[in-house]
DNA sequence: AACTCTCACAACCGCGCATCA
DNA sequence: CTGATGCGCGGTTGTGAGAGT
C-alpha cells in the first residue's frame, strides 16, 4: 500500500519509511524538537529530505495522531466544514483534534465525497417524486405545469423543501427508555449541539436548559444513524480527549470515571440507572490508556489522569 | 489458481507564502 | 526591493490488499 523504498540520484531515500527510520526520527524530535526540517535529517542520521521527515512526523509519528475509525460526528463535522471552507484541509484538520489534513483529505476522497454524491442523487430522486406527486395534484387545478421525460418538472408555483443532504430522514426513537447524565461534561452526537446534555424518557426529552421537547423536536436534531452509530462524549473541559462507544453502547452497561488533575469534574454516565462496566469502551486521549483497553485489560487505570474503567 | 479491477492511503511534488539578509 | 530559504498546503501518484471474474 506504500511506495517501495528507493534512493534517488542525490542519495536521498524515498518511499515507505522503515520502523528503524521512524524510531530515529521520533527519538530525535522527542529529544531536540524540529528546529529546522531541512537540517534535521542530517543530525538525526536519516538519508531523507527534510520535507519527507516533516510529512512523516506530522502525519504519522506525531503524538495523538488518530488513524482510521472516523466517528459519525467527525465525518459530519468534516462534511460541514468542507461546505464552509472547501478544500482547505489544514483548516478543517485544525477543528478535528488528532486528525491530519492529509488523512482528512484521503478520507474525504475515498468515503465522504461518495456519500455526499449518493445523498444528492437520493435527494434528487426524492425531490422528483415529491414534485411529481405535487404536480399531479395541481394538474387538475392548473394547466401550465410541465414535466419532462426524466420526471423532472418545472412549474412556477411548485416549491420544494429540500432536506439536508447529510441527514435525509430523522428516525423515531426505539421504545426503550434512555437516560444519560453527565457532570461537567457534554454529550454530543451527530446533530446535537455540543453543549446540549440530553436526558430523555420514552415520549419526550429534557434538555439541559430545562425545556421539555417532543421527540419530534429531537428527531429534528438527530440524523438517521443517531440510534445505531457510535456515541461520542466530548469532554470540553479537557479538550482533545474523547471517549467513544461502539454500537453496543445502548445495550452494554458501563461506568466511566474521569477525574483529571486540573479540574475535579467527574464524568459518569449511567445506563438505566445501572452503574456497571462495559467491555466496549475506548479512550482516545493523549495517553496510552487507549492501548490498555484495546489490549483487553481489565480494571484498566490511567495513573496520572486518574481514569478508571472496569471491564 | 490466475488474472484484472478497484479501493485505500502513505508519500511525493509543485506552488505559494512568510521571513530574513 | 530582491533573491534565497524554509515551511505548509493541496493535488496527485504509486502500490499493496482485497474483491471480483
Amino acid at each position: 500500500m506504500v511506495r517501495t523504498p528507493y534512493v534517488d540520484k542525490n542519495g536521498l531515500k524515498k518511499g515507505a519509511w522503515s520502523p528503524e527510520e521512524d524510531d530515529k526520527l521520533r527519538a530525535y524530535i522527542q529529544r531536540y524538537g524540529h528546529w529546522n526540517w531541512r537540517e534535521l535529517p542530517k543530525y538525526a542520521g536519516l538519508a531523507r529530505c527534510g520535507k519527507s521527515c516533516r510529512l512523516r512526523w506530522m502525519n504519522y509519528l506525531r503524538p495523538n495522531v488518530k488513524h482510521g475509525n472516523y466517528s459519525k460526528e467527525e465525518e459530519d463535522l468534516i462534511i460541514k466544514l468542507h461546505e464552509q471552507l472547501g478544500n482547505r484541509w489544514s483548516k478543517i484538520a485544525a477543528k478535528l483534534p488528532g486528525r491530519t489534513d492529509n488523512e482528512i483529505k484521503n478520507h474525504w476522497h475515498t468515503h465522504l465525497k461518495k456519500r455526499i454524491q449518493q445523498h444528492q442523487m437520493k435527494n434528487k430522486k426524492g425531490r422528483n417524486r415529491k414534485s411529481i406527486e405535487k404536480c399531479k395534484s395541481q394538474e387538475a387545478k392548473q394547466s401550465n405545469t410541465s414535466m419532462d421525460n426524466n420526471g423532472s418538472i418545472s412549474h412556477p408555483s411548485v416549491q420544494i423543501l429540500e432536506s439536508c443532504p447529510i441527514c435525509p430522514s430523522s428516525p423515531q426513537p426505539s421504545s426503550s427508555t434512555i437516560e444519560l447524565s453527565t457532570s461537567n461534561s457534554n454529550i454530543n452526537n451527530s446533530g446535537l449541539s455540543p453543549d446540549m446534555g440530553l436526558s430523555s424518557g420514552s415520549s419526550n426529552c429534557l434538555f439541559e436548559d430545562g425545556s421539555t421537547n417532543s421527540w419530534d423536536k429531537l428527531a429534528d436534531l438527530v440524523d438517521g444513524n443517531f440510534w445505531t452509530d457510535p456515541f461520542v462524549v466530548d469532554d470540553q473541559n479537557y479538550q482533545g480527549h474523547e471517549i467513544s462507544f461502539d454500537e453496543n453502547f445502548w445495550t452494554a452497561p458501563f461506568t466511566l470515571e474521569n477525574n483529571y488533575q486540573h479540574h475535579e469534574s467527574d464524568l459518569s454516565l449511567n445506563f438505566l440507572g445501572a452503574s456497571v462496566s462495559s467491555p466496549h469502551m475506548t479512550y482516545l486521549g493523549d495517553t496510552d490508556f487507549s492501548y490498555l483497553l484495546a489490549e483487553g485489560a481489565s480494571n484498566a487505570t490511567q495513573a496520572d489522569g486518574n481514569v478508571t474503567c472496569d471491564r
